[in-house]
DNA sequence: CTGTTAGCGCATTCAC
DNA sequence: GTGAATGCGCTAACAG
């Protein structure tokens, strides 16, 4: 009799396919393929052997016949300006952590903060076959946005509690937290006030904490041109230059709020290098509630995100059918500000 | 009017697929295949027009069918500890930035320390087609490694010099880097030291930045035994504690190497608050030169690691062939001390 | 140089 | 319930 069974293990070299398995556990492919994708209509018996040649010969499915027959590739793309910085690394760690417990992959691009790029990488993701896309912020090139919708991939924007464009938003308001700062260094009786923002070009967050925070201030009376207004990258160098500037006005500034906590960790350098005593002269604000701001002295006050719930969170809104959806989620978070040793009473 | 032309865009739902564009330049399917992909072998006139077709209907090609026909997926699989450490983000960015450019795509999963979780993810990994991994460290479990091999996937290990079980290795000597801090602490005449060691379980990083600091502080006639070793998890609190602990030792140690800048930076912490001046009573050294080194004051002392180098150059690693490289491949990238103010000569 | 043909591995329709 | 047959979109042989 012929005994054409397969190796017990499997070869090196030699990948096991679903016909091996169906081999093995003499059964036709249709059945071994019902069985691993858990389709109750197969007989007990053939159930086990499918289930036992699988597990003895190590067989794993091969995803893109899998895609390409079923139109499904359990595939979810990312993009975000860098993972060089520990707000969206955070994010992206829980967003991940989500998907593999919902047994979805993730792909990530990176677009340094540059649109065009963010174009490019889109195109990448299509041609993935990624189901959905997570992406940073509203502010979009038309044609990432479009080819997205072409192609039926739902959009879902993180940092960010309105979803033009997309289909679905988790995240906060930037322009409200913004406004929150503004109201509360008021209240502390500061009247000259600045700001270092993030570098506000393709970057919504950075611009509407910046207007916010303007706002806010309007709302005081105190008017938007008395405001210096100063723009950094998210480095601390370049924090600590931008808080130079600052200080360097007549009259100086009581209070400055930082775009970022990376930011507002340079300007506290700074004023530590040249002796300008926080909070007694300035007040620092930074933002994001990273671990850095309770390490500078003194501790950071600044506005706590919930960067990892946020990629949990988008996570779960890609559970469910594949398909886009046709109204808008938008899960907003809260915000809260932290306040610390950084901030106090206008001096003057 | 119907012509039987393809329309001028794509229409939404229904993807471009390659017999379309083929139909829109009037040429066959296998022309505008090999047009899309390079070959030179095809008419000029017949490439230009593919190559408007595809620009006017913005065709994406599949890469589930191209992978499956000619099995080449150009995808990468990365399983790091988690993202939310820089060590490991600055990393993967740098990966990520290297696979971009060679046109490869980064499915990234995390593992959290735990080479259990390692393996069930290596085996998505294996199902989603990945060409090559890259994995922290060289301890890993042998399921794990069998599994890559015998799916003819290369295997490179980063932050470690040493490939064993893998097919290339980019990162450094974690020994000789602990022995390095161990010399220059002796060098600065302590003999009473202790070590904030991370949490050494299935960590061959953690396990051999510690041997290699008893070796080093060993060949200076110090006792292992006479070395205070905790272990801390890589989170500020944990060095906080763990440096209260070896500070209430007596004698308390002059010289505390932390396994980690997060570490240090509790370990920093616990001595502002508790006033113990650094480093008249005690010098603490990190390591990793993350940004928070130059935050805390006095700024770390640190064993510098070129993260993001390393991604590229494990990225790099990937480039040619996609076998698997007979011969042991190993890329050793050098860490350097970084003398700051945490560190001075022993107290007594 | 170009078109025709044949699968890649799998899920799924349709008969049995 | 189960197996045989079909084709997802594409590339690589093979002819012409």
């Amino acid at each position: 009799m012929e005994n054409g069974q397969a190796p017990d293990r499997r070869t090196p070299g030699h990948t096991v396919r679903l016909k091996d398995v169906a081999a093995r556990a003499g059964c036709s492919i249709a059945t071994a393929s019902r069985v691993l994708n858990g389709n109750a209509k197969v007989g007990a018996s053939d159930r086990e052997r499918v289930l036992a040649a699988a597990a003895q010969l190590g067989y794993v499915p091969n995803s893109s016949a899998r895609a390409l027959r079923s139109q499904s590739t359990r595939l979810v793309g990312a993009i975000i300006p860098t993972l060089d910085h520990a707000i969206y690394a955070k994010m992206v760690d829980g967003l991940q952590e989500q998907l593999s417990a919902m047994g979805m992959s993730l792909i990530i691009n990176t677009s340094d903060y540059d649109l065009e790029r963010e174009k490019v990488q889109a195109r990448v993701l299509v041609g993935r076959g990624v189901e959905s896309v997570v992406l940073v912020g509203t502010e979009h090139s038309p044609e990432t946005t479009q080819l997205f919708r072409d192609a039926g991939i739902r959009q879902v924007y993180t940092y960010t509690s309105t979803a033009d464009g997309g289909d679905a938003a988790v995240g906060f308001d930037n322009f409200r937290a913004g406004q929150m700062v503004a109201e509360y260094l008021v209240g502390l009786g500061h009247a000259r006030v600045a700001m270092i923002a993030g570098v506000t070009k393709g970057n919504d967050r950075a611009t509407q904490r910046r207007d916010g925070f303007l706002h806010g201030l309007e709302g005081a009376g105190i008017c938007q041109s008395d405001v210096l207004v100063l723009e950094a990258p998210y480095r601390i160098e370049s924090g600590y230059h931008a808080m130079q500037s600052a200080m360097q006005t007549h009259p100086r500034p009581t209070a400055v709020f930082c775009g970022s906590d990376i930011i507002a960790a340079g300007a506290s350098n700074y004023c530590r290098t040249n002796e300008i005593p926080i909070p007694a002269e300035v007040s620092i604000v930074g933002f994001d509630d990273l671990e850095i701001a309770e390490l500078v002295s003194p501790p950071l006050t600044t506005v706590n995100v919930p960067a990892k719930q946020m990629g949990i969170m988008a996570g779960k809104a890609l559970s469910g059918d594949s398909k886009p959806v046709k109204s808008l989620i938008v899960h907003e978070m809260q915000t809260r500000l932290i306040v610390r040793g950084s901030t106090g009473q206008a001096s003057t």
